[in-house]
RNA sequence: GGCGGGGUAGCCAAGUGGUAAGGUCGCGGUCUGCAAAACCGCUAUUCGCGGGUUCGAUUCCCGCCCCCGCCUCCA
């Protein structure tokens, strides 16, 4: 298995920090918990799901540790403008991201610690102690304490940035009178006006952590010093996961992290998605367009993660079309399987599932998703024409689901079977049976239109008219 | 300016030093009362552009163009 290291810039051969354990260590950067995460922001939670899932496919036990970022800047101006207390203003968008993580099948990491819960910020304040003990970080005139990047010498390497030629922005304030150096970072925050009455006491002033040390706390309290993998969207290359570096490495002399991997961006309209430009949406909004989550899941997994990804209304159509191919096939399958096993006994353990190489693989290779879905669509055409041809007996369809199966604890892709007809279009379709019994061709056209419209679809084969949904 | 990612058919997208997976859309066919689904066939002599290496390059090297991102709190 092997994966692309930013820190590197090359693909390398994973092999985990205690390989007898066969366990890995994941730290991933969540939601600031402002406003409702929009489905750019999922992209990278959907990309992080798949590593997981292929991680424990291959028989890995995976320890994921999430953070929720639940005090910054921008929670803090959004709870003074909603006039509620911070922790109020905060749970909503929590909620909110657990409820868009389920719609989208993404698995719970066994962690999600707050930057706010009081364990994280004394370990918060003990590290900022730790590393102004080893003069990596100093208190500044404005009472806030910053990292002082020119003496850790490997600031910048995961970035590949030259610090000296480091330009602003200008996106962001400097208080450069303050700092040594403008490329140092807050670790800790002096409380101001603005902050109302969010501030937690420490050694240096009342205030607040700074983003960055939130991560290097909860990921090495709950992971340990070291990590196998810590992950994100691109654009926290730098500063953040810089930062973390310089921050966790400060204080534990040890390397903080083996691979470090980095989700491109959803576009939209060929630029970014960002809540900055407005041009976002988020999953209530794909959901209110007549999509459905495992839809926008399957959207935003097909593309390989290091792709910059376009999202558009056509791709999510091709998506439900993708997706109803794979539902046809797995219907078609089980019918055959079941028609057998009635007949013959149930299918014993030593049978084993079908051959199939290549989806496996081609994910070791970086999470090659387009790849392996090229195998699955490629299997899928393999059989349907065994079973246009009747050639596909009991066995081999069991086989094929018992794959199937086992490929979608990666996926996750399956349509959750609550088939249910409802008794208005069961009544059509029987009314429709009869029409046709009677071949009045015109009235059973009639009624398919009327089935249609409530977003069913009749089918007639050899065994009589079927039903299926339309989509979803 | 520095550092990255990308540029393959209408659209989305794999891939390899030997002549281009898959999805979607469109067209034709089989099946069907007609459809749908499924299957079959067609749809890139060509992989941003220009050089070079090679018997041979989309794949390696050099130069250039275009798009996107990061450059101090955005996944």
């Amino acid at each position: 298995m092997r994966f692309f290291n930013t820190y590197s810039r090359k693909l390398e051969e994973f092999e985990p920090l205690d390989p007898a354990a066969r366990s890995i260590k994941i730290y991933t950067c969540g939601p600031t918990v402002y406003s409702r995460a929009h489905i750019g922001n999922f992209r990278a939670y959907i990309f992080e799901d798949l590593l997981q899932r292929h991680l424990e496919l291959r028989g890995y036990k995976v320890h994921r540790v999430m953070n929720i970022t639940d005090v910054d800047d921008k929670t803090i101006r959004g709870a003074r403008e909603a006039r509620v207390p911070l922790a109020k203003f905060t749970r909503q968008f929590k909620q909110a991201f657990f409820e868009d993580a389920k719609t989208l099948r993404i698995k719970r990491a066994d962690e999600f610690p707050c930057a706010t819960d009081q364990r994280y910020v004394d370990r918060m304040i003990a590290m900022i102690g730790a590393l102004i003990s080893k003069r990596l970080a100093y208190q500044a005139d404005d009472k806030s304490v910053y990292f002082r990047i020119n003496k850790f010498p490997n600031y910048g390497k995961l970035a590949h940035f030259d610090l000296t030629q480091l330009q602003s922005t200008g996106r962001v304030k400097h208080d450069e009178y303050d700092k040594e150096h403008i490329g140092d970072f807050a670790l800790w925050k002096a409380w101001d006006e603005e902050d109302g009455d969010v501030k937690w006491d420490s050694p240096w002033a009342p205030g607040r952590p700074g983003w960055h040390i939130e991560c290097s706390a909860m990921a090495t309290a709950l992971l340990g010093d070291q990590i196998d993998i810590h992950c994100g969207g691109v654009d926290n290359i730098f500063p953040h996961h810089e930062a973390e570096i310089a921050q966790s490495e400060g204080v534990t002399g040890e390397k903080f992290v083996r691979y470090w991997l980095h989700c491109a961006h959803l576009l939209v309209d060929g630029q970014k998605m960002a809540k900055s430009l407005g041009n976002f949406y988020t999953v209530p909004d794909v959901l209110a367009k007549s999509y459905s989550g495992r839809e926008l899941r399957y959207a935003l997994l097909r593309v390989h993660y290091r792709v910059p990804l376009n999202f558009t209304w056509k791709g999510m159509n091709e998506a439900r079309e993708s997706l109803g191919r794979i539902d046809e096939w797995l219907a078609r399958l089980s019918k055959i399987a079941r028609k057998e096993k009635v007949q013959r006994p149930a299918p014993t353990a030593t049978q084993r599932p079908i051959e199939k190489p290549g989806f496996e693989e081609a994910l070791d290779d970086d999470l090659n998703i387009s790849a392996a879905l090229g195998f699955l669509f490629e299997t899928i055409r393999e059989t349907n024409r065994a079973m246009d041809e009747n050639k596909l007996d009991a066995a081999s369809a069991s086989a094929l689901l018992d794959w199937w199966q086992r490929i979608n604890t990666v996926l996750d892709l399956e349509a959750h079977a609550e088939i249910v007809v409802p008794t208005e279009v069961t009544q059509l379709a029987k009314e429709r049976e009869n029409a046709r019994r009677e071949k009045n061709w015109k009235r059973s056209d009639e009624l398919r239109e009327r089935i249609s419209a409530l977003r069913w679809e009749v089918r007639d084969t050899k065994d009589g008219s079927q039903l299926t949904p339309r989509s979803g």
